[in-house]
RNA sequence: GGGCCCUUAGCUCAGUGGAUAGAGCAACCGCCUUCUAAGCGGUCGGCCACAGGUUCAAAUCCUGUAGGGCCCGCCA
């Protein structure tokens, strides 16, 4: 909505400019930013002062001279000239008063899909088979959730895949290791879960690294499955299947939806990737591997890196695998853009896979590829986050906690209320707020850098947190219920009505999600919606300190109480849109 | 040796060219006969790591330095 906003001021500034200093500037841009401080209005233009050497004045005249030529009074108060030449410009209450209602009334709060719809792929979670999810794969998943879901809100045609593990020498080492120790693990369905699976898989581990009889029969296990033994790959189903049954709790838990599509899946390309490479020149033999020399890495020596696609002993790695993906996105999925959700450790490794598929001339101009990193997940003393024995965190277990210190918060503050509540109410409660503060404490912060995982800061019940955005869509549906207000039934003559200044704060903010969306769907950074949100917490909670809604008198009232729905609905949206659902008490 | 990222208030962090650098937490002081005080207001707190450069304008862009993290040939 304010988008549409900006675009007419720039437009009126345009113009003003050719008028005051002749078409030769018919270019120039205004440089029409918001503002950061009320006092100067809501938007300024900073123009003048680029433009004061070009026209040999000073930026106040200049100015001056722009400023009398402007004419927006349809939609602002007469422009203010600042400091050294800053144009200010306020939006008049009438101009936002009639943005509101057209917000209000549209199911999409003013925010228009993407013109230019794409196919975009958003890579991300991946856990490996035989292992349990931990802290190391929430950020992927809960971030790259959040920007699907962006991105399907903007209007693009989006395929979440999840490039699960589900390949390679582990599957040889384990298959081998519960031949001997376990058969039954892997003749029938069903017979173990995750839990034992992953003791076999360090056991099995552990074998493989210091008993070379069992590394050489792993390495057989290997060929085995990957000639298609049908044993093999019975073994093979089962222990994928027996992983993905625990995947998918988490991500129910997660409310994340995801489309499986491992490494196996490319496996029937490889022998291509290595034929192709090799056809366009660039594949060369090094140390018995076939790899492709890398521009600009360098080894130790000083000479150029190698990306190995093809092992000394025939196997393929991951490299082949991530360049077969690549090369099946962009041709069979016809994505537009690739979106990898991954931590940053893995920026070299996608540089250099990209590199050469660029390079193999399998991924056409207009083809945006995307490593959206982020950073390592820490515990509060700054180190790898593990739990006190020094073991990796299950997400499983992180999310039990989370919503297990959600549950004691509540139930504490039910008793100092002195409020009856049921256990059906708890638990729901205790869940949602649980699993929301952990999303939202992840998604609050910019992704590039260390996460410092905190359960006392996720939860607290005040600041930029889940429960405190939570609460603040709450309050509105208090509201609701306290007056029996229907929200979608106003009257015919609802109008809005701003007066206090929290109202105009409130209202101004509200009419902000487009940009912002805009923003998140162009960098990819979730925490930007976060800011947001909790600015409009915020100001709601000015505003409804402020100003008493239900008894206020009309059509005051009814204003306010189109406030609180919109406010309500974009909290709500927002929320969605970071993975977080809402409660209506707390 | 090469590459990537980080360094902003006591703590955790926003802020990728515009006015006196912002939040939250912590500390201290106020505000519940009134829609859930899980709230609101206020006080305190910063050579934006350092040094140069570009620009009318730099926390922001460029170069260099220091400190921290991560990655670098057959794991993913």
């Amino acid at each position: 909505m304010m988008k549409s906003a900006i675009a007419q001021l720039n437009t009126a500034l345009q113009q003003a400019i050719v008028k005051a200093f002749g078409p030769d500037l018919a270019d120039t841009d205004p440089i029409l930013v918001s503002t950061n401080n009320p006092k100067f209005g809501d938007y300024q233009a900073n123009v003048a002062m680029s433009l004061a050497r070009q026209l040999k004045d000073k930026p106040r005249a200049i100015a001056e001279k722009i400023v009398a030529q402007l004419d927006v009074s349809h939609l602002c108060k007469p422009p203010e000239i600042a400091g050294p030449g800053f144009i200010n410009l306020t939006l008049k209450a009438e101009y936002l008063e009639h943005l509101l209602r057209q917000v209000q009334q549209d199911p999409r709060l003013g925010v228009e899909p993407s013109k230019t719809p794409q196919k975009v792929i958003v890579d991300f979670s991946s856990p490996n088979i035989a292992k349990e999810m931990h802290v190391g794969h929430l950020r992927s998943t809960i971030i790259g959730d959040s920007i699907a879901r962006v991105l399907e809100f903007q209007g693009h045609d989006v395929l979440r895949l999840n490039h699960v593990g589900d390949w390679g020498t582990q599957f040889g080492m384990l298959i081998t290791h519960l031949r001997q120790v376990c058969p039954e693990a892997i003749t029938s369905s069903g017979q173990i879960d995750l839990g034992d699976l992953v003791v076999f898989y360090r056991q099995a581990k552990q074998r493989f690294d210091t008993d070379e009889d069992f590394k050489e029969t792993a390495r057989e296990a290997v060929v085995e499955l990957q000639a298609g033994s049908p044993e093999a790959r019975k073994a093979w189903q089962i222990l994928c299947d027996q992983s993905r049954q625990e995947f998918q709790k988490i991500y129910d838990r997660l409310d994340i939806e995801i489309d499986e599509r491992g490494e196996s899946f490319y496996n029937p390309l490889l022998p291509n990737v290595v034929k192709d490479l090799k056809a366009s020149g660039l594949l060369e033999t090094d140390q018995g591997a076939e790899v492709v020399f890398l521009e600009g890495f360098q080894n130790k020596a000083g000479k150029p890196l190698p990306l190995i696609v093809r092992k000394s002993d025939g196997g393929y790695n991951y490299a082949t695998t991530d360049l077969a993906a690549i090369r099946y996105r962009t041709q069979q999925d016809k994505a537009d853009r690739i979106i990898y959700i991954t931590d940053a450790g893995q920026a070299n490794h996608f540089t250099q896979v990209f590199q050469v598929a660029q390079r193999a001339g399998w991924v056409p101009e207009s083809v945006e590829w995307v490593h959206v990193p982020f950073g390592l997940v820490q515990g509060e003393d700054g180190k790898k986050f593990k739990t006190r024995s020094g073991e990796t965190v299950r997400l499983k277990d992180l999310l039990d906690e989370a919503v297990r210190r959600s549950r004691t918060d509540l139930e504490q503050r039910l008793a100092v209320e002195n409020r009856q509540e049921s256990q059906d109410f708890i638990q729901t409660v205790a869940a949602r707020v649980g699993i929301g503060a952990v999303k939202y404490a992840d998604l609050s912060q910019n992704r590039t850098s260390n996460y410092i995982f905190s359960y006392d800061k996720m939860l607290a019940l005040q600041g930029n947190t889940a429960p405190y955005l939570l609460y603040a869509y709450v309050r509105v549906q208090g509201i609701s219920r306290k007056g029996d207000i229907d929200f979608d039934d106003l009257g015919e003559n609802a109008r809005i009505h701003l007066g206090d200044e929290t109202e105009f704060a409130l209202a101004k903010h509200l009419l902000q999600l487009d940009q912002i969306l805009a923003e998140v769907e162009s960098d990819l950074m979730p925490n930007r919606l976060c800011q947001y949100l909790f600015e409009l917490s915020q100001k709601f909670n000015q505003f409804y300190d402020r100003c008493s809604v239900l008894q206020a008198n009309e059509p005051q009232r009814t204003s306010r109480l189109m406030l609180c729905d919109l406010t309500a609905k974009t909290l709500k949206l927002g929320l969605s849109l970071l993975g977080i659902q809402v409660l209506e008490r707390m």
